[in-house]
RNA sequence: GGUCUGUUGGUGAAGUGGCUUAACACACCACCCUCUCAAGGUGGCAUUCACGGGUUCGAAACCCGUACAGACUACCA
């Protein structure tokens, strides 16, 4: 029985060529040097912070030129499968604002001529392939059960012999074609193995854009390339698609590392041209016992990137954070040119670092309040605002109901050469500036006065300062003027300085009578310019709240 | 067990044989500024680049060995 008698047995469906697919899927028409690159993940419902390091990578890099960039969903395995997992996969990407040119853009929606772009719907294009292996004598059915692959592997590792289907232990790559049908006609449960051509004496080299030339041992192991189930392994859906999506570059984590020898093996033995390959760094933590470890979707809640469109991090705060982890010389190019953004960046992937980075979450968080304190009030304000319709209607209501207001809240100290920098967070804004709003000013408050805590003491503050001192229409100066004036009737010290040298002789300093009035009406002992909120609440306000410092 | 990769401060890291008495950033500490906080300013924070050996006039950088860590070694990706 010839091999060709043997692959139409396996695959009779299967009357397309390898040529066909070529000819429907042709090079593409790109200008020299255009990357394409791709981000193939898993539906399982959500981004990982390193897998949207590398899909922001793999988008870059055509980007810069004048590529294309493609999302395709790699389903072959139906354990990773969960519902809505493509949709989840597609939120989270809309999110960070990372727009594909090509692939899969809804659960049933695709864009792009190189198509399908989910992997169960290319089943024929993967048989055909692995039935011109065959054919050529290059693959073989395998019929070992789980339970014999086991007893090898037990052998092997008592033997201290390296583990895997190679040389004599492929039982079935020494089965004659008349046995191969002979079974298959039985009924047979089989696999698709590939016969692999290597030796393991024989070294091959991966030229790594990351980390440069990699040698291995080739490899020898008659890999599984179509499962039971009909569909292909991750190493022959690589090859397939890869190939027929004209991808040029495969940007992947380094757990994949040590499998490119059999990627490698696999373009070789079909004759293709090999993508390029860089591998990406794993994005680590360190654990609560302080040792490193991968950063964990289970353990971990900052894994999931969905938490930071939650914590109301600004898509542009993440960005510069995973720019600054990819290439090490983008921080201070960005400092060198602040005007410019991530676009304007070129990456280069001899920048970046080799080793598993850690996720450093402090770092995002100030890169996320440097980049918050250079926007304008009003665009403050609508991003809040987006973000409080999603996470927070109440406040989102409370918000719209005082636009004007609350945007001259956040321009408290904004819009100048060295903005107030304390908002980390769209989330962390309504515990800054809460007592601002009468509606969540009620309740039961807690007042944190500071070194005047004598409610006779503080009254008489107040009183005074609202009978005599407080004019709503003060400039800055005459007010400040006025608190120290006041200090000062009341024997308070109002110069810091002399204050500072001679603290024994004074009560207290005109710092401790601002503070009692700002506690008495925000609560707290920590608040931005105090002038700046006098004026906002207004005469009204201020003595209503006054007021009711008295009944507590 | 085998194959591959990595190891510079609390953290991210620069560094490709002499310009390194190891840049920069985050964190931390101190002081200054200051009505509080934040920001900002100034300074401090690795006598040393996992360890041992070698090459060299000279090494964090090159070579070898050891240790440790990680990845892979699935009909998972």
């Amino acid at each position: 029985m010839t091999n060709k008698e043997l692959a139409d047995l396996i695959f009779p469906h299967v009357t397309k060529t390898i040529e066909d697919y070529e000819k429907m899927y042709p090079e593409r028409n790109l200008p020299e040097g255009a990357v394409v690159s791709r981000f193939a993940p898993s539906p399982t419902g959500f981004v990982h912070m390193g897998s949207l390091r590398s899909a922001f990578i793999a988008k870059k890099v055509p980007q810069d030129t004048g590529g294309v960039f493609y999302l395709r969903i790699e389903d072959t395995d139906g354990a990773r499968t969960v519902e809505n997992g493509i949709q989840g996969i597609i939120d989270d990407l809309k999110n960070f604002e990372i727009t594909i040119d090509e692939g899969v853009v809804s659960e049933t929606e695709q864009k792009g001529a190189y198509g399908p772009y989910i992997q169960s719907q290319r089943k024929e294009i993967y048989e055909t392939f692995a039935k011109y292996l065959i054919e050529q004598g290059l693959a073989y059915p395998c019929f070992c059960s789980p339970e014999e692959i086991e007893e090898i592997r037990t052998m092997q590792e008592l033997n201290k012999e390296r583990i895997g289907y190679y040389g004599s232990y492929a039982k079935c790559r020494f089965l004659t074609n008349e046995e191969r049908a002979e079974r298959i006609r039985r009924g047979d449960p089989y696999i698709i193995r590939l016969k692999s051509p290597g030796n393991f004496q024989n070294k091959v080299v991966l030229q790594d854009l990351v980390r440069g030339k990699i040698e291995f041992p080739e490899n020898d192991l008659d890999i599984v390339i179509i499962k039971s189930d009909g569909l292909p392994l991750y190493h022959f859906a690589h090859l397939v698609d890869d190939h027929l999506m004209r991808t040029t570059h495969i940007i992947r984590g380094d757990e994949w590392i040590s499998s490119t020898p059999v990627h490698l093996q696999l373009f070789q033995v079909f004759g293709f041209e090999p993508p390029k390959y860089a591998h990406l760094g794993t994005v680590m933590k360190v654990d609560e016992n302080g040792t490193r470890r991968k950063l964990s979707k289970r353990k971990d809640p900052e894994a999931a990137v969905s938490y930071y469109h939650q914590q109301g991090i600004p898509v542009e705060a993440v960005k510069l954070y995973l720019m600054t982890i990819a290439n090490t010389n983008f921080e201070s190019w960005w400092d060198q040119n602040p005007t410019l953004g991530i676009d304007d960046f070129k990456f280069d992937f001899k920048k970046m670092s080799v080793s598993g980075s850690l996720f450093d979450l402090e770092k995002l968080l100030n890169i996320s309040k440097s980049y918050i304190s250079r926007m304008k009030a009003t665009e403050v304000y609508d991003s809040l605002l987006l973000w409080a319709k999603e996470f927070d209607q109440e406040f989102a209501s409370i918000l719209e109901k005082y636009k004007d207001y609350s945007i001259a809240i956040f321009n408290i100290e904004r819009e100048q050469k060295k903005p107030r920098k304390d908002y980390a967070s769209f989330s962390s804004i309504k515990d800054c500036v809460w007592y601002m709003y009468d509606e969540y000013f009620t309740g039961d408050l807690e007042y944190q006065f500071g070194k005047i805590q004598d409610r006779e003491e503080i009254r008489k503050i107040l009183k005074l300062y609202l009978e005599k001192y407080y004019q709503e229409s003060d400039d800055k100066d005459t007010w400040f003027q006025k608190v120290k004036q006041l200090s000062e009737e009341l024997g308070y010290c109002s110069d810091m300085k002399e204050y500072k040298a001679n603290p024994d002789q004074y009560p207290g300093s005109v710092a401790d009578i601002s503070t009692v009035i700002r506690v008495a009406v925000t609560t707290s002992a920590m608040t931005p310019d105090l002038y700046e909120i006098l004026r906002l609440l207004g005469r009204e306000r201020i003595e209503k709240r006054i007021e009711l410092l008295e009944t507590k």
